[in-house]
RNA sequence: GUCGCAUUCGUCUAGUGGUUAGGACUCAGGAUUUUCAUUCCUGCAACAGGGGUUCAAUUCCCCUAUGCGAUACCA
């Protein structure tokens, strides 16, 4: 049974690099009718925000990634808050010190500052001296009672270990590098490499797939799954998301959080699609691929080693194709979230948005491009429009298509290109000289959506009176 | 500093011991469109550098450079 989780540790909101990383746990879970949890790793009191945890959990939702267990879906192996875990990890720690893999460390932070500082200027590896790493069992027991204390790994001193990453390969890494780490804070919560490995364990985790700055630690994860006898899962380290330059991507440079994307306009679907081809493809030339596709395709092995850069404005094409690529209704569906519907003729709705659907990039962009729809009056700042309502030509152009509206019981977008052609036999003006004086009479720019579009939609009368304006 | 990982057009990437090194985004040009957008076509543009191995290396090995990560009682 394949088995992955998504651990994030709830400091804010959700960073489209962590949403990569669900993602690719939610995609090889499901290709391979395995189970994906999500797990909330907040063992650091100090990092706690209020609501960070509900935020998370309603951006993995409103992008559709669902979580087979975790918080609000409880099973034998809940909870999954580690902060709600402590007496499990206290179990596999007195363990760990019985047999001597671990022990009582009663440094203080000072001491260890020093020890820090001092290490650098003599630039020696900094990592821990192993001070209390013989303290003889009495005297520890003894300490105990009075001290803080932190409980540390205890880190052979010779040797290495080899390991197989799913994307990186063999990996090879010296004990000597590794520094006895701590697994239990002195508050007596346990760091993440502790509370990660026994979580993993007891929620029967197959395959650990999570960013490359975990790479350096696993020696300390492996060493944790040995000590307590346990199989050790599968491990994937994904290359990192950057900024544009090549720096791991960060609110400085944009935005990372999932919410302000949705809230700028850009759809779920299309925010996972671009998300699933940073670090993966599937070889082919087709690069739009919906959630159940990307599920079908995906695999480990085609995962890249390298990071990759965040890139807006391919981003942007993706998020414009999608659009494009909506039914109709769903479009409308989409849209309306997204626009003030009282602004709008009721019965003509319809025909504005649909005008605007090969125009938008986000969602967003719609509120803006409805002006041309909505706005009653408006000044010509365009100087060629200005040039161009101001002649002759345009005067009589308006008028005659005044006239010929005004014979109509009713004015549709069918009806439009009839009587334009008999402005333009009557007039005999044609081209360029026959439409931009109505573009522009119409809404005051020379840019816009179709023309039978906005006829249509302004209707017989609000056509008569915005062209009367001009001539 | 040390250790680890990485390196194909500006960006995302495909790919191979012998290829005109392919696609997508961006950009430029063109076609369609009464405008803009869409759509379509064309173009620009890459195997980090140096050594090996080999008849042949972008592809395999080593070194260098560069980038990133780790080196926390943060995750």
């Amino acid at each position: 049974m394949i088995v992955t989780r998504f651990a994030p540790s709830p400091t804010g909101y959700l960073h489209v690099g962590g949403l990569r990383t669900a993602l690719y746990n939610y995609l090889y879970a499901k290709k391979n009718e395995g189970k994906f949890i999500l797990r909330i790793e907040d063992t650091d009191q100090t990092r706690y925000q209020e609501g960070a945890v509900e935020n998370l959990m309603n951006s993995l939702k409103s992008v559709g990634i669902e979580y087979d267990f975790g918080p609000g879906k409880e099973d034998e192996n809940a909870p999954y808050f580690q902060s709600k875990r402590n007496n499990i990890y206290k179990k596999e720690v007195d363990k760990l010190i019985q047999d001597g893999n671990a022990y009582r460390c009663f440094c203080t932070p000072e001491r260890l500052k020093e020890l820090h500082e001092k290490q650098v200027a003599n630039k020696e590896d900094p990592k821990y001296d192993g001070k209390c790493r013989n303290l003889s069992q009495e005297e520890s027991d003894e300490r105990a009672k009075s001290e803080n204390f932190t409980v540390r790994l205890k880190v052979p001193e010779t040797g290495g270990i080899t390991f197989k990453d799913k994307v990186r390969g063999k990996v090879k890494i010296d004990y000597s590098e590794v520094s006895d780490q701590i697994l239990i804070k002195t508050d007596g919560f346990p760091t993440y490499h502790l509370a990660n490995v026994v979580d993993d364990h007891y929620m029967k985790i197959s395959h650990v797939i999570r960013g490359e700055e975990w790479l350096s630690s696993l020696p300390k994860h492996l060493l944790l799954y040995r000590y307590l006898g346990w199989k050790a899962p599968k491990f994937a380290h994904l290359p990192l998301l950057l900024n544009s330059d090549r720096s791991k991507l960060s609110k400085r440079q944009g935005d990372v959080a999932v919410e302000d994307y949705l809230n700028k306009g850009y759809l779920p679907s299309a925010l996972l699609n671009f998300l699933a081809l940073l670090g993966w493809n599937p070889g082919g030339k087709k690069e739009i691929f919906s959630l159940e596709e990307l599920v079908n395709e995906f695999s480990l092995e085609r995962i890249n080693k390298s990071g990759s850069v965040f890139d807006v404005k391919k981003l942007d094409w993706m998020n414009g194709q999608y659009i494009r690529k909506m039914s109709d209704e769903s479009y409308f569906v989409e849209a309306k979230k997204w626009i003030d519907e009282s602004k709008l003729k009721k019965d003509k709705i319809h025909i504005a948005l649909k005008s605007l659907k090969p125009r938008l990039v986000k969602m967003t962009d719609i509120q803006e491009k409805l002006k041309t729809f909505t706005q009653t009056e408006f000044e010509i700042n365009d100087e060629e429009a200005k040039k161009i309502i101001g002649t002759d030509s345009t005067k009589i152009v308006l008028k005659s298509y005044s006239e010929k509206v005004s014979d109509l019981d009713e004015l549709t977008a069918n009806d439009f290109y009839s009587i334009m052609k008999k402005v333009q036999n009557d007039t005999g003006i044609k081209g360029k000289d026959l439409w931009m004086p109505i573009r522009i009479a119409l809404t005051g720019e020379m840019h816009g959506p179709e023309l039978d579009c906005i006829v249509e939609y302004f209707g017989k009368e609000e056509n008569i009176s915005r062209v009367g304006k001009f001539f």
